[in-house]
DNA sequence: GTTTACACGTCAATGGTGTTGACGTAAGGT
DNA sequence: ACCTTACGTCAACACCATTGACGTGTAAAC
């Protein structure tokens, strides 16, 4: 067997299978999502994305080399579809914030696919195009470079890490869902002021702030911090 | 079968497997967290589980309902263990530091557990002492209840997203993980400065960078913000 | 001390998973 | 029109979580 796998590129012979559908990586991939979005995460089995796709599970592996190949084209297409459209202002701290919320809008606009590659490193064109945008915002704002890539960093990971928390709350089972979200009621709203003082004087304002994602005001202060920072290195613009 | 499991307090008749091990729901937890530590994350299936206790695999499901059960008592578990031992120095900021750090470390240090339970709310007793205790290091700083919520909202939220993304990525497959890690080098180290300016001219930087994880420096970022509201709150302490 | 009930460990089976080697056919280059 | 070979298919393997039936050892009842 060894390498059956050949490049999208240089394909030439498409052989229709039993059933009709001529394959493509991208056919495999769009298949994928859409299979995702309709039955949940766990429905992406190799045997079941051949079955929607008209073709025995094997034929998938002329494709990706194993599951974990597929992974990561269907995470670098959810980047893309992060970034398409988004347009630079020229003000960092605005463009930072943009990109931050629409990574984090796309992820968990499909929860269950984004449960699957948040945290993975795609090295795919979509993906290097996010890094090359957000290290340009960076620089071209005035950070020096070894700051720039701590900032960076700290930004993509705090986007994605976010993301993929938002998104699996939202890919749970309703029923586990549901009883995540009743236990502020029923644990939270009744502990006594005696032992749990702080919970008891702030549980009306914590049980609305935590029904919302934490995450645009994590950014806000990720953000605040980088500008202090900027503005140390550069005391004057 | 329906209702095979017994609540643990009102067990009576422990039988001895045939290897001799005497099962409870505390041993079974204890050996699924050693499993994970010392074979990693792959190590951790009923059957094998099953067999590091010297018992059926099977007989697990007279103690927790499906595996999801067993993972939420690992989680719980964990929660508590990320405080033990924990001390307030009565300095806010540098409470709210160990506090996140421990929480990741824990998590980091078993993997899987992590994934499974870092969104969840569990209302168990560990959990609401470690609501109140970041609560009280809030409010007890000075910082006005709805902005203690916020912040402590973002904190949490951080700690657990950054502590399940890093967590995620080292449960992968050792295949995987080699193989993300292994990109920097082969697309990223490649990338042409035509294309990609940015990425070029900061690659060594970048590629040193992304090694660790980006959540202690978040955190320092999240925390300096933290305390300049607090200063604009309270212009003088 | 003996009997009795049933909790719980075991066995076997079900239907799922990813992955691979062998095979034949039809598509493309010549 | 012929060859080569890419690629879709088939069958098999080893693993997974989960469950129903079964019998035995334990602990309570007498």
């Amino acid at each position: 067997m060894s390498e059956r796998v050949v490049p999208e590129d240089s394909r030439q012979r498409r052989r229709p299978t039993k059933q009709g559908a001529v394959l493509s990586e991208q056919l495999i991939v769009e298949t994928a999502l859409r299979l995702v979005a309709q039955h949940g995460a766990d429905a992406l089995s190799v045997r079941r994305l051949g079955a929607a796709l008209g073709a025995d599970p094997s034929a998938l592996y002329r494709y990706f080399r194993n599951t974990d190949a597929l992974l990561l084209a269907i995470a670098d297409e959810l980047i893309g579809r992060a970034q398409d459209g988004w347009r630079a202002t020229g003000d960092w701290r605005t463009d930072l914030r943009s990109m931050g919320l629409r990574i984090h809008a796309i992820y968990v606009a499909h929860p269950q696919a984004a449960v699957l590659g948040a945290y993975r490193t795609t090295g795919r064109p979509h993906e290097t195009r996010a890094v090359e945008r957000i290290l340009g915002i960076l620089r071209s704002a005035g950070f020096p470079d070894a700051l720039a890539v701590r900032i960076y960093h700290a930004f993509v990971d705090q986007a994605l890490a976010f993301a993929a928390q938002d998104a699996a709350a939202k890919a749970l089972p309703p029923a586990a869902r549901e009883g995540d979200e009743q236990v502020w009621q029923s644990v939270y709203g009744r502990l006594s002021p005696d032992t749990h003082p702080n919970i008891a004087a702030t549980f009306p304002l914590l049980a609305a702030d935590m029904r919302d994602s934490g995450y645009p005001f994590a950014l806000d202060l990720t953000l605040g911090a980088a500008a202090a920072l900027l503005s140390q290195e550069a005391p004057r613009a």
